[in-house]
DNA sequence: AGTTGACTAGTACAATGTACCATAGGACTA
DNA sequence: TAGTCCTATGGTACATTGTACTAGTCAACT
């Protein structure tokens, strides 16, 4: 947080007194430095290459320094998280697209942007909602009220679809491995191809079609959801 | 492992020479005690909660002696996960109903045994499928492909239904908080539900029909896979 | 008696998150 | 001008972690 003692607030966006300090080196510490840093690192190393010293020598500042934006290490991720998932509103004119694409933008969408961060998906499960997650939700919520959905069947109708996208990105994230993991996997499953067969022969775990997957169980679960077409 | 220098390979449970060390104190280590207990601790401690020190002390062994049976903390993690996943086999004869009911039966058992230990939905994510994983995989499989499923369609139905059970028990675990924490959520939600007014009215985050939810998307899902009823 | 191989465990180290403390500079007040 | 306070930085130090290295024990076999 902003200020050690004043417990939950951060700095308001309001006004920058901006000091200045450093003439010509790093520029000062912000949040924004220290998430979009976070994002990077997350980006290259991993999820276990973000370190709070690794962060600090990217940002040329102490590792102590972050503490005075950021609570902890669990701050980050939640920061680092949302910061992913941010989505450009909708522009509200135009896009009188039926209910049902506008519910297909913004899953896909959703999905989109977090297959560019595979991290994000194994994060979530532990972390909190930020605002963009929330705000994505709304827009869903939105389009499926607008298809005739009943008030009291919206939220089967938005964790049934949240299910999805979950799912489907931490599966295909999970499985999105290098070559070798890949190769591994194989020789693993080949030993043991006598004990599963029928997944054998589908050769479920080499040759999948997740973008298909996807868009097939989209569609079944939007038939169900809203039958009106 | 078994055998630091063997490389890959566990002890047979074929015969046990059991040296029958402790005279009467701890029984000797053994990979069953050391998932058996690495689980207790997860369900007790959460994730967090299990380190190798303490691991080692609720088995009464130094903690090096777990590294004699176990690769790393990754290996058991996977062991953990993967005896959580343990299934009794289905008694081959009776059971002559519907495909539909077998495949409901198999997801419905699986995500029980997830919600049983909260840990297990965030954990797999990132880890390798086990043989209890793969075997309800391939129970699943049986049960489309006797319902009629063509073998082009059966991994995108497979695919469908696995990302169903995953997302709707990663969600559900990740939202069945503390109180504490609940009361958190809704207060910051409050404070922000002028901008989220769909997901406000609808009580999204705080009375959710989990289960029904999960259901209900089933349903749909089958209908659309395999049409056939 | 000697050797081997399965197994146990202490010591030690490097990496990590972060509490605590000292500091510096600008802004504001007296 | 001097004093005080708030924002912000970062060094030092520590507890906790996973695990490499090493030495040991005991049973079985030669």
């Amino acid at each position: 947080m902003a200020g050690k003692r004043s417990g939950k607030k951060r700095p308001q966006p309001g006004k920058s007194p901006r000091p200045t300090r450093e003439p010509r080196g790093e520029p000062p510490l912000s949040l924004e430095r220290i998430v979009a840093t976070a994002v990077e690192l997350l980006d290259t190393q991993g999820i276990d290459g973000l370190t709070m010293r690794r962060l600090a020598d990217r940002l040329g500042s102490g590792v102590m320094s972050l503490y005075w934006h950021v609570d902890n290490k669990e701050d980050v991720f939640d920061l680092a998280l949302d910061k992913v998932l941010e989505y450009r509103a909708p522009s509200d004119r135009a896009e009188p697209q039926g209910w049902r694409q506008e519910a297909v933008h913004v899953l896909e969408g959703w999905r989109a942007s977090m297959l560019r961060h595979p991290w994000s998906a194994s994060l979530l499960p532990r972390r909190a909602l930020g605002p963009n997650i929330l705000g994505r939700l709304e827009l869903l919520a939105n389009a499926l009220s607008k298809a005739g959905v009943a008030d009291a069947d919206l939220n089967v109708a938005i964790w049934s679809l949240w299910n999805h996208v979950m799912g489907s990105t931490i599966t295909r994230a999970s499985f999105e491995l290098t070559d070798d993991d890949q190769a591994a996997a194989q020789q693993r499953l080949a030993g043991l191809s006598e004990r599963y067969p029928t997944i054998e022969r589908s050769r479920l775990l080499l040759d999948s079609d997740w973008d298909g997957a996807f868009r097939k169980g989209l569609d079944y679960l939007l038939d169900g959801l809203a039958p009106i077409r």
